[in-house]
RNA sequence: GGCGGGUUGGCGGAGAGGUUACGCAGCGGAUUGCAAAUCCGUGUAGACCGGUUCGAUUCCGGUACCCGCCUCCA
């Protein structure tokens, strides 16, 4: 049994894995806020979960792995886009209208990640079919002493969980000596945090013992993960920006409601995203998505193995620079598997499992995976990693595949007449028109090959024949 | 202001208290009609200052700089 190493933030240490029951291995993710285009920086947790994901499944088998991310679709944002969409003329109710945006935006985050490579989680929660299990949770809360209700609200009495903040490694006092918000007036403490709020007319609402409204953001993680995972779980893991507050708040909840219960064992947190160099944020001007960058051409596989070579733990710049090299990486690891249907069920390595189980160092075993030899340690690599193993060359249109077939003879025969004549005119001619075409041309005492490149063009390349 | 993380050769980026990381680029060579691709060879880097040690880039302390979270965008 490989053994798997994890830094969990909890404790900040690096911890050997042992999952509670290792025939059903279980994982919580905080998925997104679905009233938007995924951006590149939601992307990052999501291939990093996603390797994980795919680590466990290796280990303990497809079959014992539950893997859990939620979608979040109860959320202000999601009610300002609808509105805004109504009062532009948008027919339908405002509800409508609300669950056609999360629907539209659903869809798109699984074509997005879907692009990028990542299996789909067993279950994808949202969070407005669980809303009775969080007002259960939230009247627990209130049962126990650890909520009240103000002014219509419920919310969470901080003060009444003594390890809040061991987390992030925050106290509270010095939270609320150093903080920025302001503090509603209904709250008895400034770091209680809503469990439950009042809706308007306009906004979504459910009607609960507190009156029609909907919950907090905290609360879905937990009520969903108990529902799903129990309470008590192997895995949760985010973005390191949801470490404080909604991870500790998370924390305060569940083990709050179910004082019996671990919730997480280990918690995972990936660093950040930025872009050559600095943060991307709108202000900045360097805000882009996943879609965008799939529009301008740059495959999802490419995406995902430029994340893959930065550790998780560290932050990931994203430049065109370094889509470039992956894209060439990619493009020559493939070239080594000749045959790739003998490799479709290929194991990787041990050295290359076990440096990925060492804390899921990606970045250590992309250097060992450019150096194998055989094909099928290649290939058992790129199976673990989730990259297909044929490359755009394997997946050309069969009119393309037969235009090369034929420019490759022509190529050969007119090579070999210059050879005799040594007028090359018409070899460089054919040369640079296949070149341009986006095709690389290989020619070599054993013949000549043509491998259709980055940016190749089929139009041209079926043109010339 | 509070909390956390980082600083490795031209670039990207790991592990390990003492032996070449690795990749890309560069350079030299082989090969090639010319190229490309491929193959071979080639780089003693570790922010700064101390400490521990026979020995530190790796451990400890401090300094500087950078970044993130605490605030809509992850």
């Amino acid at each position: 049994m490989v053994t798997i190493r994890l830094t969990n933030s909890k404790t900040r240490k690096k911890e050997e894995f042992r999952p509670i029951d290792p025939s059903n291995v279980r994982m919580y993710v905080c998925g997104p806020t679905v009233y938007d285009r995924a951006h590149l920086g939601n992307a990052r947790p999501v291939v990093v979960f996603d390797t994980l994901f795919r680590l466990l499944r290796h280990v303990y088998g497809a079959e014992h792995v539950t893997y859990v991310r939620n979608f979040t679709d109860v959320d202000d944002k999601i009610n300002a886009e609808a509105l805004r969409r109504q009062r532009a003329g948008a027919p339908g109710t405002l509800e409508e209208l609300i669950r056609q945006r999360t629907e539209e935006t659903i869809a798109w985050y699984h074509a997005d990640m879907d692009a990028l490579g990542a299996l789909r989680p067993n279950h994808e929660p949202r969070a407005t079919e669980f809303i009775g299990q969080m007002i259960a949770m939230t009247q627990g809360l209130i049962d126990k002493g650890h909520a009240y209700e103000a002014s219509g609200h419920v919310l969470f009495r901080v003060r009444s969980y003594k390890d809040y903040g061991k987390l992030s490694g925050r106290s509270v006092d010095d939270m609320i000596a150093g903080a920025r918000v302001e503090v509603a007036p209904f709250k008895e403490y400034p770091m209680d945090f809503v469990l439950w709020k009042p809706s308007s007319g306009q906004e979504p609402g459910w009607d609960s013992p507190w009156g029609r409204g909907r919950p907090g953001w905290h609360i879905e993680c937990s009520a969903m993960a108990h529902e799903l995972l129990g309470e008590s779980f192997d895995i949760h893991g985010g973005g390191l920006d949801l470490q404080f507050p909604h991870h500790e708040n998370e924390i305060a909840q569940s083990a709050c409601a179910h004082p019996h219960g671990d919730f997480a064992r280990y918690w995972l947190h990936n660093e950040m995203l930025q872009v050559e160099g600095k943060k991307m944020s709108k202000s900045l001007g360097n805000f882009f998505t996943v879609r965008d960058l799939l529009d301008q051409g740059i495959p999802g596989e490419v995406i995902r193995f430029v994340f893959l070579m930065t550790h998780y733990r560290s932050p990931m710049d994203w430049t065109a620079g370094k889509a470039r090299q992956a894209e060439a990486t990619l493009a020559k690891l493939r070239a080594r598997i000749k045959s790739p249907d003998l490799h479709v069920g290929a194991k990787a390595p041990d050295d290359f499992v076990a440096c990925i189980a060492d804390d899921l160092n990606t970045a250590g075993a992309m250097a060992l995976l450019v150096n194998y030899r055989s094909d099928h340690e290649v290939a058992g690599a790129l199976n673990l990693l989730g990259f297909a193993l044929q490359g755009r060359a394997e997946q050309l249109p069969s009119s393309s595949a037969r235009a090369l077939q034929v420019l490759t003879a022509r190529l050969a025969l007119a090579r070999t007449g210059a050879m005799t004549t040594k007028d090359f005119t018409a070899v460089d001619a054919l040369k640079s028109a296949l070149t341009a075409a986006g095709v690389e041309v290989r020619m070599s005492k054993e013949g000549v090959e043509l491998v259709p490149g980055p940016d190749f063009d089929p139009a041209k390349l079926e043109a010339l024949q």
